[in-house]
Parts: C-alpha cells; sequence; structure tokens
RNA sequence: GGGGAGAUAGCCAAGUGGCCAACGGCAACAGACUGUAAAUCUGUCCUCUUACGAGUUCGAAGGUUCGAAUCCUUCUCUCCCCA
C-alpha cells in the first residue's frame, strides 16, 4: 500500500502539525525522531529496548553502508533488512547523500554519479541514482530517499546552484528507477525527494518549487545543518516549508538538537533524524528536560541521585550519575548503552510531548517554555 | 660484606652542557559532535596570568661553568646480582 498522510491537527500559533504516516509496517505518529542506525543497527542498543523502552516508531539505514556490508547479497539472502536485524516497525533508508558530503576526500562526483572509495577495503564503487534505487530495493526500506549531493557548508552559490540542478536530474532519473522496478518483499516502498540549495532563498524556493511538483509521498529537507548559523537553517526551512504540498510529511534531514527540533517542528517538519542522541551518548553527553550533562565531568563524582528524575527510561530511575560517572571514565561498554537508551528515550518523549501539544493546540507557548531550557548545560 | 644500576612534573618515561618548563604515553580536567569512516576528535595539564609574560623545577646539599636535569663532591633513598 502507498504511504498515506492523515494530517490531525496544526498548531494555531505556529506551523506545527501532528498527523499519522502509514506504511505497510505500521503507523508512524508525526512528528516523530527516527534513531539512526546506519549499519543496521541503532549502535549501542538492543531491537528490544528500541521498542519496549524507547518506543521508536521507525529507524534509519543507509545504503552505503550496508551496500559495503554485509552486501546486499546476503541482504536478499535474509529477506531485505526488517528480517535481518529484525526490526519490524518501518525502516527509512538514506541514500549515501550525505556520505557525498562527509567522505569528501574519498568521492568524485559526476553527472552520472559518484565513484566513492570504499572506507572499508579500498575498493572503488560507482553509486549512480540507478543503483542507488535498486541497493535501496535489496535493502527493502519503507521510505527511500532520493541520491542528492548534500552540498558542504560554506558553499559558493554558483556551486550550490549547479549541484542543485544535478540532484534535480538526479531525482529524475531515481523516480524512473523506482517506476521500472518492483519491490523485492511484497511491500511497497516510498521514494522522497530532496530539496537542496544550500543557504540561497532562491535556490531553496526554486527547489522546492521543483520537488513539490513530484507529487511523491514525503519530501525532504536536505544540505542542512551542515555547519550554517541557527538562523540560516531555519530560514531555509520555513521558506520550503511554505512551498511543500500540506498534504504529505516532510522530513527535515539530520536536525538535530533537541532547541532545533522543537523550532522546526514549530515551522511545520514532521519528521526528523539525527546521530547527536546515539553518538553524543556514546561520548558522554545526556540530554535531558532542564539541559545538558556530560556524565564525565567531576562534579559528578559523588551525585548519587538518579540519572535524570524526570526522565522516562527504565535507566533513568535505575542508575545514579555517579555510577554512570564511573562507568564512562572505566570506558564499560554498559556507559554507553545507558547513555544512549536514555537520549533516545528523551528524543522520543520530546517529539511525543510536541505531538501532544500541537493536538492540544497549545504548541508554541509550551514550546518557548521548554527551549528556554533544553539547551542550559547542567 | 662485595659488585652493579638508578632517583625527571599525579603515574610511567625521554632527555645526558645552551635549541628544556623539559619528547611521548597514561591519568586528570574541560570542550566538540546535527541524513554516523566517530566507544571519536580537540584543548588544558609546575605556580601566578584571559593572554603577553613572570617566577620556581629534574632525590638533597655544595661546587665547576658565561650557562647545569645534564659535569664534579658528599649525603639520602631505591632496585638487581654475588656472598
Amino acid at each position: 500500500m502507498p504511504l498515506t498522510f492523515q494530517l490531525q491537527n496544526t498548531d494555531p500559533a505556529s506551523n506545527a502539525r501532528a498527523g499519522i504516516v502509514s506504511t505497510d509496517h505500521g503507523l508512524i505518529r508525526t512528528p516523530i525522531f527516527m534513531p539512526v542506525g546506519t549499519a543496521g543497527t541503532v549502535k549501542a542498543i538492543t531491537q528490544q529496548d528500541l521498542v519496549g523502552d524507547v518506543k521508536a516508531e521507525i529507524i534509519l539505514g543507509n545504503t552505503y553502508h550496508l551496500y559495503l556490508r554485509p552486501g546486499t547479497s546476503i541482504l536478499r539472502e535474509a529477506g531485505g533488512l526488517h528480517k535481518f536485524n529484525g526490526w519490524h516497525k518501518p525502516i527509512l533508508t538514506d541514500s549515501g547523500g550525505y556520505q557525498v558530503y562527509s567522505l569528501g576526500d574519498n568521492r568524485k562526483i559526476k553527472e552520472e554519479g559518484v565513484k566513492f572509495q570504499s572506507h572499508v577495503d579500498g575498493s572503488y564503487h560507482l553509486f549512480s541514482p540507478e543503483s542507488v534505487m535498486d541497493i535501496q530495493r535489496e535493502i527493502g526500506g519503507d521510505i527511500v530517499m532520493a541520491f542528492d549531493e548534500c552540498t558542504p557548508y560554506p558553499c559558493e552559490k554558483d556551486y550550490a546552484e549547479k549541484s542543485m540542478h544535478m540532484t534535480h536530474r538526479w531525482l529524475d532519473r531515481c523516480i524512473n528507477r523506482m517506476t521500472e522496478t518492483e519491490p523485492l518483499y511484497g511491500y511497497h516502498q516510498s521514494l522522497f525527494p530532496i530539496v537542496q540549495g544550500s543557504v540561497y532563498p532562491e535556490l531553496r524556493k526554486q527547489s522546492a518549487e521543483y520537488i513539490a511538483l513530484k507529487g511523491a509521498e514525503g519530501n525532504a529537507i536536505g544540505g542542512l545543518s551542515v555547519g550554517e548559523p541557527h538562523e540560516d537553517m531555519y530560514a531555509m526551512t520555513d521558506l520550503v516549508c511554505s512551498i511543500l504540498p500540506k498534504d504529505k510529511p516532510r522530513y527535515l534531514m539530520g536536525v538535530g538538537t533537541p532547541v532545533n527540533i522543537l523550532e522546526s517542528i514549530a515551522l511545520g517538519i514532521d519528521m526528523f533524524d539525527c546521530v547527536m542522541p546515539t553518538r553524543n551518548a556514546r561520548n558522554g553527553q545526556l540530554f535531558t528536560w532542564n539541559g545538558i550533562m556530560n556524565m564525565r565531568n567531576e562534579k559528578w563524582k559523588n551525585d548519587f541521585s538518579v540519572l535524570d528524575e524526570q526522565g522516562e527510561s527504565y535507566v533513568d530511575q535505575f542508575y545514579t550519575k555517579a555510577y554512570v560517572r564511573h562507568l564512562f571514565h572505566a570506558e564499560e561498554i554498559l556507559a554507553m548503552q545507558i547513555a544512549t537508551l536514555h537520549n533516545l528515550n528523551f528524543y522520543l518523549r520530546l517529539v511525543k510531548k510536541a505531538r501532544e501539544k500541537i493536538i492540544e493546540g497549545t504548541f508554541a507557548t509550551w514550546k518557548n517554555e521548554a527551549v528556554k531550557k533544553l539547551a542550559t548545560r547542567l
């Protein structure tokens, strides 16, 4: 069944919306945060905790990484990523467009596609819009992303414009390939196109209009949160949201901090993903309603209060700050497991609360209060 | 009792006349992290100072020298081998 989006309510004082995305692997209540599971795993936690404690509704996988390891033949043999990793709710796969950006030294971009040098064994691989769609068929994500170039920041306007047009041409090739091919595992796969255009309003407008015309089941905004000032990120998001169709989910790729997420929800974003809660957790940083804690800091050394008084994860009430600090200093694996569980649980509670407030119609005022504390350094 | 080696900043450790406030590593302290080449990376780390810079260091005391962690003398301590 094609993906559907049911809009439930729009906040009266902002552009925030609450809705329900429906896929063949179940419902996603928006706004939603999607934990990143690049290599087929959300690092440091089990699928059981992802379902039971975090209550994630959809996770990501990555085309480039999964293609290199374990490789598509294994994924096909397994019957797709859901069966391979035991995650039976929706999966979204990123196309490798971000690796075009992040693996800057190991790739060459041409009209045909991108030649990557594998970070695993040094071998060369050409990723084209067509091959990336084929790989995503083999991975079997419910939502598959168009192959794009995520431009860096700063980025010359001239380059951003050329890149944007190439991303648009690549999008058409992605759409054609998806049209020509069938899902391999018996359920529908939705292609989301990606708006580019760096921090240039004219380009963003042009790109959003181009993407909007495609009538995709959902639309994404890429090329942000790559180092540009927050006001640019919000301005571009706001502009693009005003152009993208209202009756389709909008996905802001790679964002972000708790504050970024609430502010972007206010602009009309429905879906988010970011490595921040998982990566920063492994590096000792915990996000809470009262602010941010670096668990390695000396101040927690003999603080035997629970990890997060307001936290809803089982780790929040079970472990103490002093103990978690000890685990980080001792480089114990449990430290990363606890921190990841905490952060993902917090991110999911954050968007859940936002959703409740949107449905109540009180999102904007609540958000303005919440944002004051979220970035505090504890 | 005899012979040998050594004492360097919180720890380990390099340095053996000027380029030394002293390589490295660890620990400690702080920071970064936004579609994951990340259980990673960066900074600080004798004292005072935001910094410039100043002051005091290389077991202790004395000496040689324009100049000493580095050379000499004595002392203290540690380790190893033989009896």
